[in-house]
DNA sequence: TAGACAAGACGCAACGTTGCGTCTACTCTA
DNA sequence: TAGAGTAGACGCAACGTTGCGTCTTGTCTA
């Protein structure tokens, strides 16, 4: 067993290790891995990917992949790693319309625009046929995104711009929940007027 | 059950309405064929469910199959039918209020407890791994369940309820998709509450 | 301290399994 | 008799596993 593997930590950069370390996995064969899938991803689209043309991709055995990964899955899971925290962690401005706005519009950018988007797309899509990876999803990736969802609202809070009883479950629903819906269902673009929209009728009724 | 006339005709129990073949297909196997898939998709999940596993449950030779259904797909498409229609038909009652609550709570439990709705996630699923079959779930019934959800708004409009230049659009999102989020994202349930707020939410801002 | 050794990651290649979609052979029925 | 039905073999593709040989690197010992 790897004993460097006690956290999720890997060395990187640092040493100049390229390959086989006598403890460690090769760091270079894993960025490679994961580079192909979020580059696959994007140009065969989820339902042509295969482990083979990963490996493929990536230079690299068929093996090593399944030395580390378990599934596809798992290499998506990975792959989408810290972006969402890069991504949609929200800015604080101060100012809750500023932080929703900017906010909004940054999930809707990334949603439809991003590699990482497209890598969440595909494992909701995934989500829906399997229901122990949907909670894998949820509980390794978007459980912490939902907090930095509130983020914004928590703050507005306690700066006393949101009354103290509001239930910020509901409302990241209601602001975030229209966004999705575009992306994962209907297909339509989400405009910044659509997002500013939200954020304007939400402190319409919200705001004190 | 099924009798909307598109290019997918199929002759009836009783009319003897041909499109191509002298003989028309048995009814029997089709009606067989749905229902396998119906209750297989629940039994075993989309993951799980293969064209050989349908066969069997039917009591239908792959053959058969693969003659009338182009692919898995094909069939699920066919077995949700009408069955948004049949669910989701938003009823009137004269009063937008009672209308949306009806039809809101009505899309949160069909989509997370018939069966139809299970079918219609796992499409869900599949559109976002393939944007054909996207394209198609779309047309072949978001489209028209789309049409529906607006209905409310519409005649409410059209008795002065609501503004004449409501845009529906954005109305039909923010009072779905906060439903849509919680059952195809964060798998939240539900509840009463949960629509019994959208929609007090939504008049407050919106009735005249 | 040099060289042998051990541990293990890696690539290559072949394998068995599964599901897909096609095909043949035959039966049934209007 | 044509067309729809059943039964099931077939080839293909991808999966996931396995054996084998190579390479790198830490450790042990003469």
């Amino acid at each position: 067993m790897t004993d460097q593997a006690s956290s999720d930590i890997r060395p990187d950069t640092a040493g100049a290790r390229h390959s086989g370390n006598r403890y460690g996995r090769s760091e270079q064969a894993r960025r490679a891995v994961l580079t192909a899938v979020d580059d696959l991803l994007v140009e065969v689209g989820f339902a042509a990917l295969t482990i083979e043309g990963i490996a493929t991709r990536a230079g690299v055995a068929k093996q090593t992949i399944y030395r580390w990964w378990p599934s596809k899955v798992d290499i998506l899971l990975d792959a989408l790693g810290d972006d969402l925290a890069e991504h949609l962690t929200p800015a604080e401005h101060g100012d809750l319309e500023q932080d929703l706005s900017a906010h909004l519009a940054a999930v809707a950018e990334f949603l439809t625009e991003s590699d990482a988007g497209a890598m969440l797309r595909a494992l909701t899509g995934v989500a829906l046929h399997d229901t122990a990876i949907a909670e894998r999803l949820r509980t390794e990736h978007l459980a912490r995104q939902r907090e930095r969802d509130r983020l914004p609202l928590r703050r507005a809070v306690s700066r006393g711009e949101l009354p103290a009883q509001l239930d910020l479950d509901s409302a990241v629903d209601q602001l975030l929940g229209p966004i999705y819906y575009r992306v994962l269902v209907t297909g339509q673009p989400v405009p910044r007027a659509f997002t500013e929209d939200l954020v304007r009728e939400f402190l319409a009724r919200h705001r004190d």
